[in-house]
DNA sequence: GTCTATACGGAGATAGAC
DNA sequence: GTCTATCTCCGTATAGAC
């Protein structure tokens, strides 16, 4: 298998279980598992945990701005509403829990703002994303911290693990509706693993 | 000292330390030192490190919980007007982070979603206050999940160290003072660990 | 390019003294 | 009630073979 390919596919594995337990209590060993290689082999591609999960991150951020300037573009080339926009960035957010690990391996990076090399790259991953609703998308200022402020209650939902546990409890049932509204059954597929639409 | 108070007092250290490097990232040591005492006392006090973790978030959610019902008390006597209640408590909010690690501990709890014990608490946790602010606080549940993200965009800014880091920064000034607003000077000086209202 | 073996440090927990 | 000493396991990283 091409180094490239491989490596992706190690990136891929590590987004998931980073996602899950976080920086510090992920192993390299869990990561190597997950791939299907040798816990050495993790560390020798990548030098050292710290760098991978940076590496994690930065695919995490590249996949979220590629997803929202797609939706800006079918805006732009006015292909959609402009005042479908908000609703648009919101479904292309939300349709990233499908990878599995993209949001919550920038969530735990976020988490990690602490650590000098990590956090560093958080905060600045944060603000590209600020910029690019603001000043790309062209969204008031106090919207796009709206959205944002919302986007870490979905964050933290799907953190604490609310999809896997929300049943049979009235308020985590409101809770889940209001925050994930239509989108609520592509969420809760991504949670137990399964496709959004089963054949 | 007395075992009540020694303990007290241990928790307030391990909050501040786990709530700025989480839970898998702290060490008992650490906590140790920084409540001066030495490490085996710690583990010897509460059993394990993940009951420990589990009684500062117990800790945390309570003082939250009092901040709010204190609110809710002054709107119900009163003393503050019914179209306040909002900001009222989102000061409340703000003001947590003064008691540093009260916040930041709560959400490295929400972070821990994927641990059997931790997880189950921290979902209780959320979905207490959820309850309290629509059901005691009587606010539309819609406003009551959009005061929760507003508040998780918050923790999520405290966490990723922003506070410390955002000067210079046309971007993070703008969403910082969009996030904590009047507040913000409150946050600042906790973030440097300075009193709010210097003497 | 990928593995096995392993060195080395660290962390939680226990034993037992004072 | 609190400490020192220490056991034991685990995790990252390196060395070196194939």
């Amino acid at each position: 298998m091409p180094a490239a390919e491989r490596r992706e596919l190690i990136l891929g594995h590590a987004s998931a279980v980073f996602g899950r337990t976080g920086y510090a209590g992920t192993t390299t060993e869990q990561i190597a598992q997950a791939a299907g290689i040798s816990q050495p082999y993790v560390v020798r591609m990548f030098g050292t945990k710290e760098k991978l999960f940076v590496e994690v991150m930065e695919r995490a951020l590249g996949k979220l701005i590629v997803a929202f300037r797609e939706v800006i573009r079918l805006r732009d080339s006015g292909e959609i509403p402009a005042d479908e926009l908000g609703a648009r960035l919101g479904q292309a957010y939300v349709d990233l829990i499908e990878d599995r690990g993209i949001l919550m391996s920038l969530m735990q990076g976020f988490i990690q703002g602490h650590d000098e090399v990590i956090g560093q790259r958080a905060r600045a991953g944060f603000l590209e994303i600020y910029r690019l609703l603001r000043d790309e998308a062209a969204i008031p200022a106090d919207d796009v911290r709206s959205f944002l402020a919302d986007g870490m209650l979905i964050n933290t939902l799907l953190a604490i693990g609310m999809p896997d546990n929300f049943e049979g409890d009235e308020a985590a049932t409101e809770l889940m509706t209001l925050s994930f509204g239509a989108k609520l059954d592509t969420v809760l597929c991504a949670a137990s693993e399964r496709p959004a639409r089963p054949a």
